[in-house]
DNA sequence: ATAATAGTGTCTATCAGACACTATCTT
DNA sequence: AAGATAGTGTCTGATAGACACTATTAT
């Protein structure tokens, strides 16, 4: 016993430390939901009219609740925060996310066919500055966190939650202007919504992963509303010019000269994007095999 | 005692689990070593001509010793890895990189203003198979790790590694090409190497990172060969135009128009890629405040 | 002179950005 | 007809790639 206290003690800053690992997850859709920012735009101060008829980023959040399992009390209690959990042993960091979303959020990655982005892995010692084990003062609970995003696309939007855990979309705009309940998200979430966002935001300039926001068939305008949601978070753009997009896109090749949409083959129908509003446009369906675009989709650079 | 035995074998797959959690660190240098390199030609099958008066991207690895501190027979004895340890309480994981990298090569990063690059974090159960704790077979002793990538410049290259640790640079290619002692790495750490250069070798098409390889002066030449020697590892590329790439690189801007290498002030020397050889070139320096390339540095692309 | 590296000039195809214009749909 | 979205055409400036050519040094 003496011994086994001796090692636990020991702990604190030798070579064995043992911390405890999470994973986190920033689960991103983007809403079409006119009806929400509408109620937004009535309720609140007139500050954001983009949001009106546009399409936003949103994030997934987990309402942090009063005692854990094990009976003790939580920090971080009413705030909201990202989900996510403790990894198992014999669990990778992938399987622990996808597990924790599942139970959490009633999501099943595996189904979709989502593989999520590693987004960075978090270990400051005071990124939980509440975690400290009072019975035992001189061992510091030390969590680290790998976090992961991932993409969901449209048909997922009319989300269920697991009745234990309040989860709910949120306007990504709003949790970086505070406007959400305590101002800021639990432990350091909101630094690491801040690198997923960024991660994406870099990633779609050179990969496919804007169509991931999607449903199988989709049009170019949607394409373009995508990378007009996640660019208006963080880069300082106001809109992308419609032709030039289109024709960028559409001359879209990966290495082997193959286009990284086709127009879909399946359904001769055309889509409107608001209902009664606009010619219907064109169906395209993506090259699966496609992971790397030919050209850079970047934020346009106005001539001087 | 019993309680804590208890929860001991608790933490073989509840949310209770406590991994170890070590860093990996892959310090890159780029080695002008005609010497080591004629050798090498010498000595072996005369497969890669390239290496005689290129430069080369080198690693840095520890050779693994037989027991560990503990007097425990350690896994992957003989077989060379990347440096790093075991995190401490309090401390975090860029933190331990530095410690760790002072203590088994040497090498003070904070001295050197170098900052690390997370690479990733890995946490597959089987990605240190021999690791079994055999006291107590049910608990499965997992070893996560999060990897960084540090780029030495030319002036650290004469290393010296403390008397307790073999360590040594080693030619990139070689490793790949299983020309090692036991022909792979310890662990998992082939894989952290391959990542490791597909993120340098993308981040250095956008930001000025090459020049972390280089002393504070440095030629537009010293730049190029810089590119090639990493883009010649896992691209398919023969070599960079030297006039276009001339042009790219003196064109590059930051944000605010500022060019990102500027002609050095301080000294009207010109140096010579090779002594003895060609015209001595101009001698540049960046400038510190800029951090991301105007324009795509990128392997050429044929035209049609 | 020759070899080797540094550096400039120039031609052409392609692409980005700007923007005028047409097409298709609903109300 | 008016409003809204989809899609095409065309002009211009900038850049990428190819490559010819000059400059500077040591041997």
């Amino acid at each position: 016993m003496a011994k086994n206290l001796k090692s636990q003690s020991d702990a604190s800053n030798n070579e064995y430390f043992r911390p405890s690992v999470a994973v986190d997850g920033v689960v991103l859709t983007i809403a079409n939901s006119m009806e929400e920012a509408q109620d937004a735009y009535m309720n609140q101060d007139h500050e954001s009219p983009r949001v009106i008829f546009g399409k936003e980023l949103k994030v997934l959040l987990i309402k942090r609740g009063a005692v854990s399992e094990d009976g003790t009390k939580r920090p971080y209690f009413g705030y909201w925060a990202l989900p996510g959990g403790f990894l198992r042993s014999s669990e990778n960091a992938e399987s622990a996310l996808k597990r924790e979303l599942l139970e959490e959020a009633m999501i099943f990655l595996n189904q979709k066919k989502i593989s999520p982005h590693q987004i960075g892995f978090y270990s400051d010692p005071k990124r939980d500055e509440y975690n400290f084990d009072s019975k035992n003062p001189s061992f510091h609970k030390q969590i680290m966190s790998v976090a992961y995003a991932a993409i969901l696309n449209e048909d997922v939007i009319p989300f269920s939650g697991s009745d234990a855990v309040e989860a709910e979309y949120f306007f990504v705009k709003d949790i970086l202007n505070k406007k959400i309940e305590k101002k800021r998200l639990a432990f350091d979430h909101n630094l690491i919504l801040d690198d997923a966002i960024k991660y994406i935001s870099e990633k779609m300039k050179f990969t496919p992963i804007a169509l991931d926001f999607l449903e199988e068939e989709f049009t170019i305008g949607e394409i373009r509303s995508v990378y007009e949601a996640i660019w208006s978070v963080n880069e300082d753009l106001d809109n992308i010019d419609l032709s030039n997009f289109h024709k960028k896109v559409l001359n879209q090749t990966d290495q082997d000269g193959n286009n990284v949409i086709l127009p879909s083959p399946q359904s001769k129908n055309k889509k409107r994007k608001q209902p009664g509003k606009g010619a219907p446009a064109k169906l395209y369906i993506r090259n699966e095999k496609s992971r790397e675009f030919s050209l850079v989709m970047s934020p346009t650079k106005k001539r001087q």
